[in-house]
RNA sequence: GCUCCCAUCGUCUAGCCCGGUCUAGGACAUCGCCUUUUCACGGCGGUAACAGGGGUUCGAAUCCCCUUGGGAGUACCA
């Protein structure tokens, strides 16, 4: 049998970090076993769907290079791939199930069904439904929507356990009496998450359903329609959760939850693909650094923890100096001129000078962002008033070091002191001036960068315009 | 409340299914040292975990039970 999985986003809001793991998984199992996936949208609760979401989060599956096979935009022979625009399908196969009475009209209003749940709650018994519309006959539901009425649809739940084959989860069992009728369609029509998911993962021949613990419980009434429908069973996999530091469900309050603002912050898409992996799976032979065709040929179900993961930014953006590290100079010098805009210092400058200052801060970086500082470093006149620099500047060699500096600039005839002019001017202060070792050193960058460290003085110096220079020494 | 799921360093995890090779391995973070006359990168090393209690067994991180803690579900949300 063919391998098909699927990735169902509901559209009401941008694409989650956990999400994106889930579309991520069954990304990498379909490439694994050369099967496909299928985006399809779970646009059913029309309140809080949105098309702008709906395109938002197909660009933030592309960005981090998880293409589908069939989908709204990539229609193949299951569609529509968009929930709302199968509601007619949803209706024939609920219509069949009340036919062959595994379903019924209810007429329970509102009120009624949350005061029979609250005096449930009271009196300590399950707050299922009590199944008072299960009796009436077809012809007799038939004469009352006739009539006006507007009834929904319940599955009618057997008596009895279900037992899922889970391959995260192993086999879980849910007691009988789990859950009352649940409502397939709503009065509006419109069918419900867990008819739905049924009929369409069936329609849509799905073989392997990975998704989120959060269905688990679900999957007990998706067993049900299943059954009910007579349709083979898919494979499943409820893959842990994610949670933020105080294990809780990951929200707002844990910072960046949307794949959107890491995006926007300058990580890595390569680095999210490899952080997220990682967060509940394991590689077969314990690496942690992969990008995503390397993951193609080794992702498997077996390797999945149970217990749900902690979302640790530190660990991410260790991995996204990583993946930067990987990137070539090109590269990084294209995707910083973006971040930093035409209007930028950077932007200014020779393509020679960029791919220098890209390459020489390229290994103290772990965002394309961070590079910001250093280009601000670069131009900047000021002096940092730190009790390193203050000592550095009072050291009695300095003084000397400095009207030294002054004259030569004032006398240099160029743009840029290059990388010999700057070797010529220390060896001056060594042996001329009989400075040397750390007073040397730590002077000269003390008085030319206004810092008590940073990167190598003689690719920086060469970097940094004689005018930022002097300007500098005349703060001093 | 009821039901389901989960439990190894601070964090992500390996090991668990198929008990001994585990004085529990790796990674991030942290600390120290080396290297770089600074910083970073890199290298080396340290601190640090089988939730608790009962079984089973010659032997348990690994199998069973209970307790505790966490999570999820119990919707005309998905």
């Amino acid at each position: 049998m063919s391998v098909r999985v699927r990735f169902a986003p509901s559209p009401t809001g941008y694409l989650h970090i956990g999400g994106a793991r889930t579309a991520l998984y069954n990304y990498l199992y379909a490439k694994a076993c050369g099967g496909k996936l299928i985006l399809r949208v779970e646009d059913t609760d029309l309140e809080r769907s949105t098309k702008e979401y709906e395109q938002l989060q197909m660009q933030d599956l592309a960005w981090l290079g998880l293409e589908y096979d069939e989908g709204p935009e990539k229609p193949g022979e299951y569609g529509p791939y968009r929930q709302s625009e199968r509601t007619d399908i949803h209706k024939k196969y609920a219509m069949q199930l009340v036919e062959q009475g595994k379903a019924y009209y209810c007429f329970c209003s509102d009120e009624e069904l949350t005061a029979k749940k609250e005096l449930a709650e009271k009196e300590n018994r399950d707050p299922h439904y009590d199944g008072t519309c299960r009796n009436i006959t077809l012809v007799e539901a038939q004469k009352r929507i006739e009539q006006g009425e507007k009834p929904l649809v319940r599955f009618k739940v057997p008596e009895k356990a279900y037992t899922l084959k889970d391959h995260v989860r192993g086999e879980v069992t849910f007691p009988k009496n789990m859950v009352g009728d649940f409502v397939m369609i709503r009065s509006n029509g419109m069918p419900v998450y867990n008819f739905c998911c049924v009929v369409d993962d069936y329609l849509m021949k799905i073989s392997h359903v990975i998704r989120g613990e959060d269905h688990l419980n679900n999957t007990l009434r998706q067993l049900m329609i299943y059954e009910a429908l007579e349709a083979p069973l898919p494979e499943f996999a409820h893959v842990s959760l994610l949670v933020g530091e105080d294990r809780q469900k990951l929200s707002k309050r844990h910072g960046a939850t949307s794949v959107n603002m890491y995006k926007e912050d300058s990580y890595l898409p390569s680095a999210m693909v490899n952080y997220l992996t990682l967060l509940g799976w394991s590689h077969p032979e314990e690496k942690e650094l992969f990008n995503l065709t390397e993951l193609e040929s080794v992702f498997a179900l077996d390797r999945f923890s149970k217990s749900p993961a902690v979302f640790d930014l530190e660990k991410f953006r260790f991995i996204n100096g990583q993946h930067l590290r990987e990137l070539s100079d090109e590269k990084c010098v294209e995707a910083v001129s973006e971040i930093l805009g035409s209007d930028s210092n950077y932007a200014a400058q020779s393509s020679e000078w960029r791919s220098e200052f890209i390459s020489l801060f390229k290994e103290k970086v772990h965002f394309f962002s961070e590079y910001k500082g250093h280009l601000e470093d670069i131009f900047s006149t000021k002096y940092e008033s730190s009790e390193a620099l203050t000592e550095i500047l009072g050291w009695e060699s300095s003084p000397i070091i400095l009207t030294y500096l002054k004259e030569q600039l004032a006398s240099f005839d160029g743009e840029i002191v290059g990388s010999d002019q700057f070797s010529a001017w220390q060896d001056h202060v060594k042996k001329e001036l009989k400075i040397k070792g750390k007073p040397l050193f730590m002077g000269m960058r003390g008085i030319l960068t206004g810092k008590n460290h940073g990167s190598d003085l003689k690719r920086l110096i060469p970097l940094t315009p004689v005018s930022v220079l002097r300007d500098r020494l005349q703060n001093l």
